[in-house]
DNA sequence: ACCTATTAATAATC
DNA sequence: TGATTATTAATAGGT
């Protein structure tokens, strides 16, 4: 549904890819909104552009949505309300201590082991997926700051361009006024006696 | 979009509305879907039919949908100071390395199980020594851009400053000009019998 | 589920 | 950015 049919892939072109991204995702969250209206249904839409920015829409709320579906998911209700998110490492960490001690105490076969590392790996995903969320905010303030910088140049050139349109334009008031002057010495001169 | 104009609200007939809900569902999923693939972007979906039956759609996991979103949202929340949240980060990935370590301190014993570890922290620690690299590179190329324009805006700044005055005294060579003409006129005027 | 007349979304363009 | 418009895509109503 445009003056050309596309193909599903990722757009390479960066502009292009934003400017797509903008209107299909006012164009989803327009679908998404009649969906639940118009059917009654409570949605959750959550959007991470390329660029690392959240958008997100909810008919009731996000929060809400979140919840119920961890609910129905029966897990990770710890990381809904953030305040419990410290709880929740303390348990982790509490959790880890104790294996710790029950390897160092009784030597258990490899199947529980192997679980132990497996939930150390989740662990570890999961810090692993904050710090990314760290680095992209320090990513987005410095392409920020580049963004600003090319702004601020360009603004400072056109004054430039301005600024030599003005000399151009006195530099020829000049040259006339100086012929002027050349005209009106010739003149005078042919006036005097 | 079909054989009538609807507006959007609430469909009163139980079964009509169930079948809009297919029907959109199906196509508000399609959108989504290309809407992260063409624009490279995170998507999550969460739908609650009016029945309170869910469907959901991502195209990495919800669950990583979900932890993302409320790591942003909790980063948003709990620091304003972002040298603080990197502090509290670094701390948390600390106390995961201690752990790791200590489990695997206290298995130096088991031949096979040590080695296996030990081979794969390796691998960790080479991978994230790559990472590193790429992270530090992509880093000074982002602050390198910015000092570059910095350069370039204060050189044209600089040139703004040299045509403001170069303005001026081209103006005021004109006035000088100016005064000297009529100085002339009425030197003619004098001479004119 | 399938069919199409229609409407809605949007790709290209400026 | 923000409009415009030619096209394609989605879908309402019907079978």
């Amino acid at each position: 549904m445009g003056r050309g049919k596309i193909v599903i892939r990722r757009i390479d072109n960066s502009t292009s890819r934003q400017v797509t991204f903008s209107k299909r995702k006012k164009g989803l969250i327009t679908k998404t909104k009649e969906l639940a209206i118009l059917c009654d249904a409570e949605v959750g839409l959550v959007i991470f552009s390329s660029t690392g920015k959240l958008y997100e829409f909810a008919i009731s709320s996000m929060k809400s949505v979140v919840e119920r579906y961890n609910s129905l998911k029966e897990e990770h209700q710890q990381f809904l309300n953030p305040s419990l998110e410290d709880k929740f490492w303390q348990r982790k960490t509490a959790i880890l201590r104790q294996q710790v001690q029950d390897l160092q105490g009784n030597h258990r076969g490899e199947q529980l082991y192997g679980l132990r590392v497996e939930e150390l790996q989740n662990l570890e995903n999961k810090l692993e997926m904050s710090l990314k969320g760290v680095r992209m905010k320090k990513e987005r303030i410095l392409t920020d700051e580049i963004q600003e910088l090319s702004r601020r140049g360009n603004l400072i050139h056109q004054e430039n361009l301005e600024l030599c349109r003005k000399v151009n334009l006195i530099l020829k008031e000049n040259r006339e006024l100086y012929n002027k002057e050349c005209g009106i010495l010739l003149y005078t001169r042919a006036l005097r006696p």
